[in-house]
DNA sequence: ATCGGGAAGATTGTATACAATACGTATACA
DNA sequence: TGTATACGTATTGTATACAATCTTCCCGAT
């Protein structure tokens, strides 16, 4: 008998919760760039709904740290900076690590299972919605990687700050070929984590962290991205 | 000239801020106990607001992970778990750990000065409020210790996590004599800090935190209070 | 010309009214 | 007696109206 118990996961299916959606997505691609300042008013007309979903949407991406709010004023896309790129993979790096050094311990081999198909993504060149997707997956594979270690209260923030993260992925975004590299990591990950390696995994994902930030460096550079140091 | 700033720290100063600041002390204090149920209309009627803010309230805390919200049910404090004390102090000490090693190499003496003011606390035995006022300037010092890192995102995320853990504190609470202990402990990692041992610096805060969890531990088991594993 | 004040517009903050949903309960029917 | 259905109540979800606050601009006084 399945007992019933709420499932914290079930989609909301709410007004609020599509507007949310909707809007973080905007951010992430772009479409709303940084430092655009939103008007409850205009997002209302926008997402065709009311000013109240529409608040409660702002302020769960403000706690996110994807937007600012203030007071009387209105709300603003969080800017991007070196700092805030640089401050981001480094939490990453750090609560990846530990989780992906708990989850040598902790692993079942369903998990793993999962895991295995998560990493198996990829994307069609030169297709923007491809790209997104892909993009989207790539996070759920992290997530669920993080999920191995075993800690929620890890997982929920790591989750948070890749949602924002993503958006830096946008920002000279040219659609190179590096999706069959990614998998190759991936699939390496899965491998050192069922050979119950610590050392190889751990090393693994620094490295595909490390790899991932120069993805985003060069891309700056080659586009000719001129971001705020702070 | 002083360029005007949006300070994010601000104190909003709104009916909805303040909602969120005393219904977050009650659950931390554990007058709204864990699995307590809350509805809008009794917390508006509570607080002296309307459903509005209070709605605002409940969502930041249910970001924050101290409530749960069950879409057209209401809202639930949310139970404490071995499981979710064991959690939030590992994640604790992951990001503290990895601040502190950062705040050795960069932490200026203007930092310096000011953490040690903050590590000056002590309470009044048996005075419940000032406990509390205790636990609230102990968090402070955490977060001050944290910025010195350098890192705003890894700061914002001890600072909910701390947040929620403050009524961990509260559960097998006798007022015992422990304020002298945590103030030379605050001292002594202050003194490691300044003599550059990133070492040294790492090992004091790691012993922080276990002998934190001890207290709690110590706490459960002599009031005889028995927690769900998860 | 410059500085101050005040009014108007825009935007968020709050309250209230109404709609949608979930759940328990009573009731009709087999 | 058991079951299914319909209804009533409680609660959140959403829309709208109004209040508070900030910004801007204009106009007048100095």
């Amino acid at each position: 008998m399945a007992v019933k118990q709420p499932l914290p996961a079930e989609p909301r299916r709410t007004v609020a919760d599509e507007v949310y959606r909707a809007l973080k997505r905007d951010i992430i691609t772009l479409r709303r760039p940084p430092g655009a300042a939103l008007t409850e008013h205009e997002l209302a007309a926008a997402y065709g709904s009311s000013r109240v979903p529409v608040r409660e949407a702002c302020r769960r991406l403000q706690q996110e740290g994807l937007v600012t709010a203030i007071p009387y004023k209105g709300y603003f896309v969080n800017r991007i900076s070196l700092r805030e790129i640089a401050d981001c993979f480094e939490l990453r790096g750090v609560l990846e690590t530990h989780a992906v050094d708990s989850a040598v311990r902790r692993a079942s081999a369903d998990g793993l299972a999962r895991l295995q198909e998560l990493a198996a993504i990829e994307y069609t060149y030169h297709d923007w919605s491809s790209y997104a997707d892909f993009l989207e997956r790539n996070q759920d594979f992290h997530i669920q990687l993080a999920g191995l270690g075993g800690n929620e209260r890890l997982v929920a923030v790591l989750g948070d700050l890749l949602g924002s993260m993503q958006r830096f992925f946008f920002l000279g975004l040219d659609l190179g070929a590096f999706g069959p590299e990614m998998r190759r990591e991936h699939e390496r990950l899965v491998e050192a984590l069922s050979s119950g390696s610590a050392a190889a995994a751990v090393a693994c994902v620094q490295e595909q962290i490390a790899s991932s930030r120069q993805r985003v460096q060069r891309a700056l550079t080659r586009n000719g991205i001129d971001l705020p140091i702070q």
